[in-house]
DNA sequence: TGTACATCAGTGAACGCGCGTTCACTGATGTAC
DNA sequence: TGTACATCAGTGAACGCGCGTTCACTGATGTAC
């Protein structure tokens, strides 16, 4: 049965939410097109009336999500706060698609991978400019780091059948990075400081 | 046909070899039983006499990629700048089990997941062990986020579609960890000094 | 040491299953009058 | 504004395919005499 265009564009974002959610939680490979269609409350036939293919369906996706988080994120103590929570640890569906999907991306076609590329490039861009260095060199050293060690923490809490070690590596890795944090706004305050002289 | 016993333990050791290849290469799903045993030169019928099942090769395989990578570790420095490399970048077939497959593990069966959870607990009590700083606590401290930051690091730079950003990463990350290195070193060496005096 | 036979690792056809994808059909929508 | 009809988003059965797994069979191995 036909619907008015509207309902249709809703439908279509529906998929995209809950394919976000599907794929984060269960990888590419373990989602069906069906089992997206159904958490979208619809049939599996109707899929390719929206999208070309599954391939399709994730690149789209990752694009989606992406930009979605994108626009949520803020001040950048917050954000690597939330990251390295636990909440965020065990919260896979609704949590960062690179730590969540980088892995299983190297292996699906170029939409998805572009995709996901240009989440990496724009993740590093940002954090580099919120940092408060002076110099761009060592904002964006630490910008890459940082937010390497953040992604690494995140796969290896997963993976860690140990709640005590998962947790531990959450919290060292936050600690390790708010000690540079702090070390790099003491030599800001010394330099204001000298040049204040 | 039989085959004598040291035949047929020999052709379950390159089962093991390839199978360790392929999946670090391709992932778990998309490596078929069938291709494994004619990478290893068998017929796909004769795998059931060597596993329990295609869950059972897995985790097998892990254990047995994760117990020779660990064997051959030797200097700290010189596991880290290996791994950091785009030589272990580039060769995923023969790199890091863990940033290879960690987070593909983490929906895998249960004996897959504690073979992957037992290499990133004993990651990182190989590398506190390693470290120099006087106390344990800073020891693992920096274990736990150098490692988050090396598999992060892998990971994202294989992610990168842009040669440039991926050699970035590399470099910026193993940069930063040296910077944390030489750091410890001059506290040591501070340490000692003032004990002398 | 040589021979007859039981063992069993490996072979390859076959199985059932779930997947991505297709397609004839349905019926609500939106348009022409 | 009301009616007749063309459009087309969504339905659900069906498809071909590759997968993990099974099984009757083969023939070299290793043992009993």
């Amino acid at each position: 049965m036909k619907v008015s265009r509207e309902q249709m564009a809703e439908k279509r974002q529906r998929i995209l939410e809950v394919a976000g959610r599907l794929f984060r939680e269960k990888g590419f490979e373990a989602v069906s097109v069906a089992e997206v269609m159904k958490a979208a409350g619809l049939t599996h036939g109707g899929f390719y009336g929206h999208f070309a293919s599954k391939d399709d369906l994730i690149a789209q996706t990752l694009c989606s999500t992406i930009g979605a988080r994108k626009g949520a994120k803020r001040d950048l103590r917050a954000f690597m706060d939330e990251y390295l929570s636990s909440r965020h640890r065990d919260n896979r569906a609704e949590g960062c698609v690179i730590a969540g999907l980088a892995a299983d991306t190297l292996r699906q076609a170029p939409g998805a991978r572009s995709a996901i590329a240009d989440g990496v490039q724009a993740q590093i861009d940002w954090m580099s400019k919120q940092l408060p260095d002076l110099d761009e060199a060592s904002r964006r050293r630490k910008a890459i780091a940082n937010w390497a060690a953040m992604v690494g923490a995140t796969i290896l809490a997963r993976t860690t059948t140990d709640p005590a070690l998962s947790d531990e590596i959450l919290r060292e890795t936050q600690a390790w990075i708010d000690e540079g944090l702090d070390r790099s706004a003491a030599t800001i305050s010394d330099t204001v400081k000298s040049r204040a002289d």
